[in-house]
DNA sequence: TTCAATACTGTATATAATTACAGTTATGGA
DNA sequence: TCCATAACTGTAATTATATACAGTATTGAA
């Protein structure tokens, strides 16, 4: 997918979400409306461009046949983290998991794939996908997606000071993790808001 | 929402299955097309009744202008399963969790809030909700979802023979439930296919 | 500097789509 | 028996919609 300018990442924003509150697509001449243009021609153009990127499809002669692209909704999955990047780098998207805004009460930003057991004591397996929120605030009790060190972990936080992060695994075999954010990098990712899992 | 007859349902269905499909809703000809009507006034007058019995909104003047009530799609959550009905009763449906179909590999025909902690050491959780296929073969290992007697349970089929049945919690706490299918009534209501955690 | 792409205005038209009106047939109550 | 509901056919008109064509202005890359 090339990239969008801001204006064709306005307008088909504004597709995505009259798709998900009316539950169909709109006509060229209510985007226009919406947008201010005076012709139906301008959003036209924008649907073809929008076309050509390949983000959406336009079925032709069909009134309000417009139907964005799989790929583009839903929330990332993402596998193994590369080092270095943002989490959220495309190269970590896995697959992408079809909106399902109203699964959990929180917010999904995206869904991180879990190894290891160090948390099956809390009922996280192997595999499942962890279902984290960004800006849900990090506090203590809460299962975590922390950083450290570039590295990615999901634990549960046991305390939180300016010079010790305690990183508790759900499994009594592993003991917890201790960091000084002092003098290692750490950072969070999120919070973990929900959990998938799928027996496939 | 009052009972549809079976026209209704499948035209309703046929609906939804549009929606999913194309990304936007049938018109009246295409309606009438797949059904072999030859009038596009059949469809309206099935619009009509549809939206009459409140399961699917028409806004007027608005090609495809048909949206189904958030109600009405999406897969039932059951709750407590009350005695003696079918466990998709519409009195056993705590909410409906918007269509989701390819967040799981499989079909999901219903989710179940699990009660009690038989189960935890399988990573299933109380208050989790399993994804449950109705159809899938139901099969040695597999967690089911089986009624004994008329009471709703989540185990693993151990072993399975015409004369007895072995569903195993995943808790070290409890034993194994036999059940001897001439004996008992017993009856299985589908496989576990996922599970869904929401850490409210 | 020339060209393609972006972002529109303005006009026009074929056709897609809604939807009313007038019927027909069958069914199951009241 | 009468009437409402369901499930259609058939016709037709209004309006909603897609979409082509002809422009204009701006920008950034070749």
């Amino acid at each position: 997918m090339e990239n969008l300018t801001t204006r064709q990442q306005e307008i088909f924003d504004f597709i995505k979400k009259e798709i998900e509150f009316n539950g169909y697509p709109p006509t060229r001449s209510e985007i226009a409306k919406v947008f201010g243009f005076k012709s139906p021609n301008a959003a036209e153009d924008h649907l073809k461009a929008l076309k050509k990127k390949g983000v959406l499809n336009i079925i032709s002669g069909a009134s309000r046949g417009i139907s964005i692209n799989k790929e583009d909704i839903g929330i990332p999955v993402i596998g193994l983290v590369s080092a270095g990047g943002p989490i959220l780098a495309q190269e970590n998207i896995e697959k992408r998991i079809p909106s399902s805004q109203n699964i959990l009460s929180h917010g999904v930003d995206f869904y991180l794939r879990v190894k290891g057991d160090s948390m099956i004591e809390a009922g996280i397996l192997e595999n499942d996908l962890i279902a984290v929120n960004k800006k849900a605030q990090i506090k203590k009790g809460s299962i975590v997606i922390a950083r450290i060190n570039d590295e990615v972990t999901v634990k549960t936080l046991k305390s939180i000071s300016p010079e010790l992060v305690i990183l508790q695994p759900e499994n009594s075999n592993y003991s917890d993790i201790e960091v000084n954010p002092k003098v290692e990098e750490l950072s969070f990712e999120g919070t973990c808001v929900g959990l998938l899992r799928d027996f496939a």
